[in-house]
DNA sequence: CATGAATGAGACTTCATTCAT
DNA sequence: TATGAATGAAGTCTCATTCAT
C-alpha cells in the first residue's frame, strides 16, 4: 500500500505518476518495468518514489488491485442494479463502453491484466492473489451466470470460454490496432469490433453451407 | 542462429536444453528469462550454453521462428493440400489438434507467442519480424479465407477477429488450466473446449428469447 | 560524452577518477584496462561508473579527445599567434615545454596515444575518428609546414616523417625513463633529451669523416 | 618452451601456426590476442594448441625470444665481422634492409616489440625480461657504439635516442602505410622512408637561413 | 519532503584452459 | 596425438534501493 506521502499529493501528480506507471508497466511487463524511467517520464526524483511506495511491488500491487480490480468491480456496481431488465445486447454494449472507457483513459490497464498471468510463480503474484483471489473471474463472469439464468444465454454455452472470449476482446483492440497500424484507438473502431463480435455471438460463423457439412 | 555445436549435440541434451529454454521464457517472459536459471535446469555450464548460441537473443528468435512459426506452418502445409475438401469442422479439429500437440509438447510455447505482443519496440521483436513479418497471421487466417470464399462462413464474419479468437484459444487452455487447478493437460479437457467453441461457433451464443430482446 | 553527473562531481573527485582511468588506460591499453579495477582504485561504486559514463567506451573516448586532442590543440591555439616570429629552436622547445608538463601531470597521456594506432580495427577507433579524423598529424604538421614554408625547414625534409620523430619523442622519454631506471622524470631530463635532439636535428649524425663515406 | 609436440611438427604447419601468432599478437596486442581466433586462423583444434604449448604466455614468450630476439641478434650475428669495414650508409641500409625483410615477412614483429613496453608489469613481462634482461637494447646499440668509435657517428649523439629513432622507423613505417591508406607495402615505400631518413640524418632539417635564427 | 548521487547484487558475455573421446 | 565440447572465473553493464544533503 502506498505511503500517506503519496496520498498528501495534490491529486494531478498523483494521477501523472500512476498514469506513467500504468504505461511502464502495460509496455514492458512487471520484470521489464523501469523504475529509472517512471519517475523521469513522471518529473520526480528517484528518492520521492521511496518515499510515496515500499517498493516495486508495492506501486503495481495498487495499480492491478485499485486500478483493474477498481474498475471492474466498477461496472458490477453500476450495472448489477440493472441486472433484472438489461437486455443482453445492452449488457455487452454497457460492459464493451467500460472495456472502452479503460482503453481511452488507459490503454495499459488492460495488457496489465493480461500479464499477470504470466506471473504465477513469483511472490508477487502471491501477494496480489492474497488480496484479490478470484481476481481474473470477477468481471463478466456474475453478468454471464445471470443471463443463463434468464435463458438468454443458451445453457450449452461455457460461460468460462465466454468470459475468456471477453476478456480477450481488449486485447484484440490493441492487436487490431498494431496489426492495422491505426495511430489512435477511435470510437469506431471500438464499435466495429463490438459489431463484429455481436455478429458472431448472434448467428455463430457459419452460413447454411457451412452448418450443414 | 545457433551455433553448429549446437547441432552437434546428442538430440537428447539439445532437447532437454529447449525444453528448459521454452519453459524458462514461458513462465518468465523475454525479459524475466534468466541464463544462469536456464544452464542450471539444463545441467550445462555458463560457458557452454555461448558456444551454442550467440546469445539470449539467438536462443530466443530460435524458438520462435522455428518451433513456433515452424509448427504453425507445419499445419498449413499438412493441410493446405486439403483445404478443397476438409470440412469446416474438420479444419477447426484439425487446427486444434496442433494446438493440442504444441500444448502436450511444450505447454509453454503458446504463451510465449503471447509474450510476443509486448516486445514490438524492442530490438528482438525487429530481428524476428525482419524474418516473419507476417508471423501473427501466418496461421489461421489462409484457412479462413478459403472457408469464406468457400461460402461456408458467412461473409459477414470479420476475419480477422475470427482468427484472433483462435489465436485466443491456446491462452485459453492455459487459462483453463490455471483456475480449474488442473495438474496436467488432459485431451478431455482440449476436445471440451473444442465442443465448447464448436457450439457457440455454430449457433451463437443466445436462446431464442436472448435474440428477440 | 560522460553523462552530466560526472560534472556535477566535485572537481577533486572528477580529477582523481580521470587521473585513475588515465593511469589505467596507459598501464593496461584499451583492452586490458580493467572498470573494476578503476573504480576500487578512484574509490567509487561499480554502478557510480555507470552513472558518470555510458561505458568504458565513453571514458575512453572523453579522455582521448578531450584530454590529448585537448591538449595538443592548445599548444597549436597558444602558438599559432607566434607561428610567424617564432624561431624553430623556439618552436621545438615550446612543443616540447607542453610535452613536458603532459609527462608531469600525466605520464601515462603519451601512452595513450600511442596506443591508439593498435585498435584500428576496432569499433572504438571508428567512434574517436568520428571525432577527429586528423588526429593523428594534429599536432606538429602546421608548424612543420610553416617553418618549411618559412624556409627555415629544408624542403627535402620529409614533413610527415619528421611530424613522427616528434610524436616519438613522448615515447622515447618514457623508453628513457625506462631503461635508466629513473624514478621520476626531472625536468632536466626532459632538457637533455631536448638538446640531444636538437643537435641531431641541427647537424646530423655523422663527422666529416662519416659524411664522406 | 613450446612442448616437444611443437616440434614434432611438420614444419609448414609450425610456420603457419607462428605466422598466425604473430599476426594475431601483432594487431591484437599481448591482452587482446585471442586464442580462439588463432587455432581457428591456423586451423588447428584449441586441445593441439595446448599440446604443443603450455599456455598463452609460452606462445607469446616464444615468439618474443626467438623471433624477435632472435631476428635482431642475427642483423648482428650476420653484419658483425663486417663492422670493420662496413661504411654508415651501408650499415643503415643493412639493418633497415633487415627491417624491411621483417615487414615483408612479418609485418607484425615490429609492433610486437613495441607492444613490450606497456607489459612492465605483468607477469609475461618478468618472464621475459628474466630471459633477456637486454631486450630493447639489443638491436642497434653495438652498431651505433662501433661507429661512433669508429668516428663516423659524431660523439655529440645520444647513442640511446639514435637507437630509440631507429626503432621508430618501423612503427613509422605502420603509421605512414596507414595515414596514405596504402594498400601494402611496397620495397619503394621503404627506400623513400630510408632516403628520408638518410637525408636528416646527414644533413639535419634546417637550411641555412633556419640555422642561423 | 525533495533530490539525485551512491550502492552492490546480479545479469549477460568472454575466453583461457581442461577433459573426454 | 587430435579434436572440440565443457568449464568457470572474470569482465562489462543494469537497476532496485538507500542515503546524505
Amino acid at each position: 500500500m502506498p505511503k500517506q506521502t503519496f496520498f498528501n499529493l495534490p491529486a494531478e501528480k498523483r494521477k501523472k505518476i500512476l498514469d506513467v506507471a500504468v504505461k511502464e508497466f502495460a509496455e514492458q511487463g512487471y520484470k521489464g518495468a523501469n523504475i529509472s524511467r517512471m519517475v523521469l517520464e513522471a518529473g520526480i526524483a528517484k528518492g520521492s518514489f521511496y518515499q510515496y511506495f515500499e517498493d516495486k511491488d508495492d506501486l503495481y500491487l495498487y495499480i492491478i488491485t485499485t486500478m483493474i480490480a477498481g474498475k471492474k468491480l466498477a461496472i458490477y456496481e453500476r450495472e448489477k442494479g440493472r441486472l433484472e431488465d438489461l437486455s443482453l445486447t445492452g449488457f455487452l454494449r454497457a460492459v464493451s463502453h467500460q472495456i472502452f472507457q479503460d482503453f481511452m483513459e488507459n490503454p495499459g490497464l488492460l495488457r496489465i491484466g493480461a500479464d499477470l498471468m504470466r506471473l504465477e510463480g513469483e511472490p508477487v503474484y502471491q501477494k496480489i492473489m492474497g488480496c484479490y483471489p478470484k481476481l481474473s473471474e470477477s468481471v463478466f463472469m456474475p453478468f454471464i451466470q445471470h443471463e443463463i439464468g434468464q435463458g438468454e444465454i443458451s445453457e450449452k454455452v461455457n460461460p468460462r470460454l465466454l468470459n475468456f472470449i471477453f476478456i480477450s476482446l481488449g486485447l484484440y483492440l490493441a492487436y487490431d490496432l498494431k496489426t492495422t497500424n491505426a495511430e489512435t484507438i477511435h470510437e469506431e473502431l471500438v464499435d466495429r469490433m463490438l459489431d463484429d463480435m455481436e455478429y458472431i455471438l448472434k448467428n455463430g460463423i457459419y452460413t447454411d453451407k457451412g452448418k450443414s457439412m
